[in-house]
DNA sequence: AGGCTCTTTAGAATGATTTTAAACTAGTAA
DNA sequence: TTACTAGTTTAAAATCATTCTAAAGAGCCT
């Protein structure tokens, strides 16, 4: 627990009880994808008590932090990702599935060149799958 | 005007006022992207009339129908692409400056298996750029 | 023209997310 | 310990894109 606060110190955060207690959850080293919504559930179902704003807050500021990735695959609602390494995502609109992609994976030949005075900050690929 | 009438019915569409007035816009052969509200206010300065309920209605029915794209770069709100052919994007989201990326620009040198039980739909690639 | 179905419409509803302003707390200095 | 202050949390209201509603209107076929 120490070590939590201690990371967001590092990031710029003081360590409230709220922040510790959705590090705890999702800093943990777990490769998976949560919404502000899953969060919520699951910080209820461990009789913990974190308001919906604050949840929304925190998960903003951990990803401006790094220590989260947004994911966009749809615009229904907001996806975090706790594996901040490069890598992509098989996505199933169906089902709402997303499973990470293995960084070597998908490999891009070549990258185009980007727009005169813009330089590429990060390449996003979402492989969109169904059921067979 | 007959030529989009038609357009339409082949896509199971019935040609109203309405969706003939917006085919003319985003069916011309040019490429583009659009908002429901860049839509709204493009009809509104025609001097056209067409509900906010319609112009939303008529998005999702032309892009069901393939005749548009959805663009999922972020998730405030839907973008269409006049573009229906296979291609990615380039996205600047501090201006929300979307650019289409020439088909045979960006080459994906090989695919990942997907899941089990699972086909690949679609591949879709945004990369982020920013200013220098 | 008559009739049936699909569409459009204005307005209400929805739902994720942000904003508010007041109550609280971490960190620090006395 | 005891303040003090800036940053944080909170419940509730606000926002805003989008969808829903159910009533009026418009294609299309006979
Ligand atoms: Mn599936
Ligand atoms: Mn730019
Ligand atoms: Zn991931
Ligand atoms: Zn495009």
């Amino acid at each position: 627990m120490r070590a939590l606060a201690e990371q967001l110190r590092l990031a710029g955060l003081r360590p409230t009880r709220q922040r510790v207690a959705i590090a705890a959850l999702l800093l943990d080293g777990r490769h998976r994808h949560v919404t502000a919504d899953s969060l919520t559930e699951e910080i209820a179902t461990l009789g913990l008590q974190v308001s919906c704003g604050t949840v929304y807050n925190t998960l903003n500021q951990f990803t401006d932090a790094g220590l989260l990735r947004r994911v966009t695959v749809h615009n229904n609602y907001s996806l975090f990702d706790t594996n901040t390494e490069y890598h992509h995502h098989f996505y199933d609109e169906k089902t709402n599935e997303l499973v990470d992609i293995p960084n070597n994976d998908v490999i891009l030949k070549k990258l185009p060149n980007p727009p005169d005075g813009h330089e590429i900050k990060a390449v996003d690929v979402v492989i969109h799958i169904q059921r067979k």
